[in-house]
DNA sequence: TTGCTCCTCACGTCACGTGAGGTGGC
DNA sequence: TTGCTCCTCACGTCACGTGAGGTGGC
């Protein structure tokens, strides 16, 4: 049978019987004068005990190494392959969840631009490293319990509160101020929607927002503002 | 800053940097007299911005072309990438599943030779078609309950009981014969045993046996055995 | 002449790693 | 002279896809 019944009966192409040739992964039977290829019934069988493992994902040189060398290698072979695959996916599903969450967070913002994507891609990463798995199980479960138009208030409300702030320090008002009691209180009402009262959770989003400054600054809080933050939430009882 | 410094200071090799400015993305900021790379603050941040998405697993293609035109296909780009990495997990996961599913087949058997993994996979391929997923769950589960003595008890058994019918045959006894009712019976027990007494499972058992005869030529039996063995069941009151 | 099958180079893919051979200043 | 950093080619990787240019028989 010819090169190209061979390729249509198995449904691979010429040039890859070509490359298996040049591999030494399966010679034709014989050549015609002309030079064509030739192959007979073993060559068939051969080419798909070639595609069997294959299908396996195992690369070619270790196909060859099964097919020529039948010994007792099979079993190790699998195994290294299985370890490879197993750490494969591990990885790929690793990558997979930090994508989700950043595709998540990204369809919440209004302009998904190039730098909002490193940003948020930042901000993913700091996620990883000041929040737990499990804390993380937690937030994600509140984020679609809460519901898009929720979280978009809350946005805006930090806007706002943030905002309030700011104005109330430039205009010098102490932190005590009787007049910011409802923006304090504001303020801790969105810590907790954020945390669902979930106190770890609350410790870790300050150590978080210690730790990385430009975190706050990107909201609108100075570093300058901290100080009066802490005086004002602790006037409406809020403790570290 | 020199080439070295800023391979040094982010981790990654010179050659990257050499390759990336040939792809347009990274440029040094000038060179030295001598043709020396050197390096600013905006580049090591554009450096930085890469690594970041090149983490998320992007072709450098797209990382340049969110990199360079800040527009709004960023959202669009990390959908796109998302849905490719979820396909390569499903992908990798499936392989891993008959990997997994061959490698224990395979540590089953006495010898692991190239020869026994192709058999292997092939019966795995066969499992595929001819169980449904929940049925191959269900023999799992049952494979681990049995545990491997057990298992090698019954390759036995039925070795045992096909050679048996065989001689019988050979020998011309009916298959109605009463001294073969212990055989049958063995022979049904070791099928409720594989079975668990599910009968949807018995039934794909049997179709599988019936449309691929070589399974059973692998194990002993002929197919002029099969009437023979047929009538010998339902002695013992077996319906198909 | 056109159409078909086959042939043998040989380049391209993706993200670099790894030399090879050379330079300039300590 | 030796050692260090830098430079520019250029090949190799893995499993092929895709021409390019040519042949032989209908």
């Amino acid at each position: 049978v010819t090169i190209g019944e061979l390729a249509r009966r198995t449904g691979i192409s010429v040039r890859t019987l070509h490359y298996y040739e040049e591999l030494g992964l399966l010679r034709p039977l014989q050549r015609t004068p002309k030079g064509h290829r030739l192959y007979g019934d073993a060559e068939l069988l051969q080419l798909q005990q070639i595609l069997s493992l294959r299908a396996l994902g195992l690369p070619l040189e270790e196909v060859r190494s099964l097919l020529t060398r039948k010994d007792t290698t099979a079993l190790e072979t699998v195994e290294r392959h299985l370890e490879r695959v197993r750490a494969e996916v591990s990885d790929r599903t690793r990558l997979l969840r930090t994508l989700e969450s950043v595709a998540a967070r990204l369809r919440q913002g209004e302009k998904p631009t190039a730098e909002q994507l490193l940003r948020t891609i930042e901000e993913t990463n700091m996620l990883d490293k000041y929040y737990t798995k499990e804390q993380l199980e937690t937030l994600a479960q509140r984020h679609e319990q809460l519901g898009p138009e929720r979280i978009r208030q809350s946005a805006e409300d930090w806007k706002q509160v943030i905002s309030t702030v700011r104005e109330a320090k430039a205009k010098g008002l102490a932190p005590t101020d009787p007049s910011l009691r409802p923006t304090a209180e504001k303020w801790i009402s969105l810590i907790r929607e954020f945390s669902g009262g979930d106190r770890a959770i609350e410790s870790s989003l300050e150590t978080m927002y210690k730790s990385e400054r430009s975190l706050g600054v990107q909201y609108g809080i100075e570093p300058s503002m901290e100080a009066f933050i802490g005086e004002m939430l602790r006037t409406v009882g809020w403790k570290r």
